[in-house]
DNA sequence: CGACTTTGACCCGCGC
DNA sequence: GCGCGGGTCAAAGTCG
């Protein structure tokens, strides 16, 4: 069942704008065609809610990283239209390292020589801890992503082939998040060592850039029509007007490279979709 | 025993 | 001002 836990598509999005609800932390939806909702990125998550929303038969369940301090959040859907897809909506940054893997099915760190942050060195990162054996394990599409996906489209700091990881700390790899944008870091990242300073004007950018960002990426954006329902109640909110021009959103053919040769995956696509926040946020 | 899922209720923001 | 919908919290239950 998890042979067709092929990346459909990704998109990272910021919301740094004020948006409706609060000032949220930056935004990364993620598609993937999976018989299973949850993605291993080789975080840990625990379910908080799960909540039926309009337009969407398939009910939306929220997610929290269990990370003590780890203020981030996750959404995951079905498409309402494809049931083989799962849209799952990254709100904030790990400001931690990948937990490391609670039953390691695999050495730790061999997917994820240090700069795995999302490359998942762990299992079951999605708060399934065991639970959930059907769960696909992300660090096989890693595997794959490094070894059988050369051609894969990531960026070396997927912990895939690491050259040389930044000389920084363990959360280098996730530092990259467009975290210290427009607002102060969440109070768990405050005791952690101090991202790289974006430029001064660094949240005006990220935001004008990002879309120059995806496009540059060659990923195509990803807009079926739950999605749309998704992004569509944040217009204003920064996700959509950032992310999915209007007038885009109504591709939804996902061009075959969008498949990125069955690489993404959780950890995969998550690290991606961050990766592109990133370079967004430094255009 | 600890961690996690499930479920219902409550709260908040937005649109009409 | 009211209603709708989304998001979050909290308590209870389950499983390893």
């Amino acid at each position: 069942m998890n042979e067709c836990f092929r990346k459909l598509d990704s998109c990272a999005t910021m919301d740094m704008s004020t948006a409706s609800r609060a000032v949220r932390e930056p935004r990364v939806v993620i598609q993937t065609t999976s018989e299973v909702d949850i993605l291993d990125d080789g975080y840990r998550w625990r379910k908080y809610g799960q909540k039926v929303v309009k337009g969407n038969p398939n009910p939306r369940s929220y997610y929290k990283c269990t990370h003590p301090g780890c203020l981030v959040r996750k959404h995951v859907e079905r498409a309402s239209h494809d049931l083989k897809s799962v849209i799952t909506t990254y709100e904030g940054k790990h400001n931690h390292e990948v937990p490391a893997a609670r039953n390691s099915g695999h050495p730790a760190g061999s997917a994820s020589p240090g700069g795995g942050a999302g490359s998942s060195s762990q299992p079951h990162g999605v708060g399934v801890g065991g639970r959930r054996p059907e769960v696909p394990s992300v660090q096989e599409s890693l595997m794959r992503l490094g070894g059988g996906c050369g051609a894969a489209p990531f960026p070396p700091h997927f912990g895939l082939h690491l050259p040389p990881p930044p000389p920084r700390d363990p959360l280098a790899p996730m530092s990259n998040f467009p975290y210290s944008l427009g607002h102060a870091p969440s109070p768990a990242l405050r005791g952690l060592p101090p991202p790289p300073p974006p430029p001064p004007s660094a949240s005006a950018l990220a935001v004008a850039g990002l879309g120059g960002v995806v496009e540059g990426l060659k990923y195509p954006m990803l807009a079926p029509p739950s999605v749309h329902s998704l992004l569509r109640h944040r217009q204003g909110g920064g996700m959509e007007a950032v992310v999915v021009p209007k007038a885009e959103v109504k591709q939804e053919a996902m061009p075959p490279a969008a498949a990125v040769a069955g690489a993404g995956r959780g950890a995969a696509v998550y690290q991606q979709a961050m990766s592109r926040v990133s370079l967004g946020n430094q255009l």
